[in-house]
DNA sequence: GCCTGTGAACAGTTTCACAGCG
DNA sequence: CGCTGTGAAACTGTTCACAGGC
């Protein structure tokens, strides 16, 4: 299949899983992956890997597994890294921080151009090289750097104007980490991230298997991220 | 449906938002809510709330709604937050101090009963009133306060090993936020939480969108987590 | 009349088994 | 002979329509 079929949105996660992985097997120096191998460092069963990689087009080879620096570069050319992401990050908390100097983002086609916070001894401060800027340049940042993602790590309260402000400005996608239900007008994505829910989940699960002693505790990870 | 034939996970993750929303709306002296206007606070189907809160037996009244305090106590019961859980975090950076500072997690019932971090510059901070301790403590502090959720918030390379040593010392919930798949023995629970791939998904929404003209962009919140 | 609770249709995702190529 | 690629089956989760009480 082609990409134009359009790829699952479950696929699409476990693709960018495969990415990393494939990326540090390239680091390593590997040449070639099998399915099972790969499946087994990304917590996947190997046939619903083959079936994700399936959505690209055949991309490995029978009897011999994958070439990984190859397929790294296709699912990266799937997943639009080929060209970088502008990005702004509002709310420079710990979380914001924490956003802000992860790496991974910069390795992986993102670049955040705009950091900003409301508080004055924020402001200024530099996080992972960058200046935190005050709330009142967003506008002017967004437009200028044409920014098409937004990421929200601000308190609730404060959020959904945020929100409103970046959709004004032009912001077309945004992540929110806010334990708020934000809404958006039509033709702006809102994606909503509660660090809280999985660990309730857990301890759901956990109350569970308390509960009924028979039941095996399911095998690895579940979540969205990876 | 009493809670024995066991509740989705999609549907537990969806009750922890309605929890949070229906505090919100407890706080702010609301007595009931109609399905149509909790759904749309916690951005959700109408239909697919009320057949969430079905997995809990019947709990609203035809014609009039859903009693917002009984509804709050009864999803809070249903997700074991009637007895507080005590959990360990490992890993006390920018993410890390997000975590142990977010208010969130205290009103829900989860307690984070030690701080653990290898760099000695960071054993003996106060995070959200707790003191950081050294790693060397960490199994003492596990069997001591029978904590059974550990969250680890490590850089990648050290994430497995301190994935081991909870597992040994007796926890059987980990959340793990490091990018790394994580391994563990048979009887604990891990689950996978990486706060890049949803910014991903969102790059590869958006750049589908441009490739499919036509293409609403779906609507509100798709995410896990909220 | 309004809103809940639910069975039944629907869509999406995972698993399985195996055909096909190297 | 090993491993990929894929249709078919099984499963889970979502949406719809409406029956049923208040």
């Amino acid at each position: 299949m082609q990409s134009r079929p359009r790829i699952p949105e479950a696929t699409v996660a476990r693709l960018a899983v495969y990415l990393r992985v494939l990326s540090g097997l390239v680091d390593g120096g590997r040449g070639t992956v099998s399915s099972g191998e790969l499946a087994s460092a990304a917590g996947v069963n190997p046939a619903g890997l083959r079936k994700d990689l399936s959505h690209l087009g055949p991309c490995g080879t029978r009897g011999v597994g994958y070439e990984v620096a190859t397929l790294r570069d296709r699912i990266a050319a799937v997943l639009g890294m080929e060209t970088a992401h502008a990005c702004v990050l509002v709310g420079i908390g710990n979380l914001g921080a924490a956003l802000a100097g992860y790496g991974g983002f910069g390795t992986r086609g993102f670049e955040f151009v705009g950091l900003f916070d409301a508080s004055p001894a924020r402001v200024g401060q530099l996080i992972g090289g960058r200046p935190v800027r005050p709330m009142a340049d967003l506008e002017d940042v967004v437009t200028s750097t044409g920014a098409t993602i937004g990421v929200i790590a601000t308190p609730a309260e404060v959020a959904q104007r945020v929100c409103d402000r970046l959709a004004a400005a032009g912001v077309r996608s945004i992540l929110n980490f806010a334990p708020v239900t934000l809404t958006a007008p039509a033709g702006v994505d809102v994606r909503q991230v509660d660090l809280s829910v999985e660990l309730q989940v857990l301890a759901f699960l956990d109350k569970q298997r308390d509960a009924v002693p028979g039941t095996a505790p399911a095998g690895e990870l579940a979540g969205g991220m990876a």
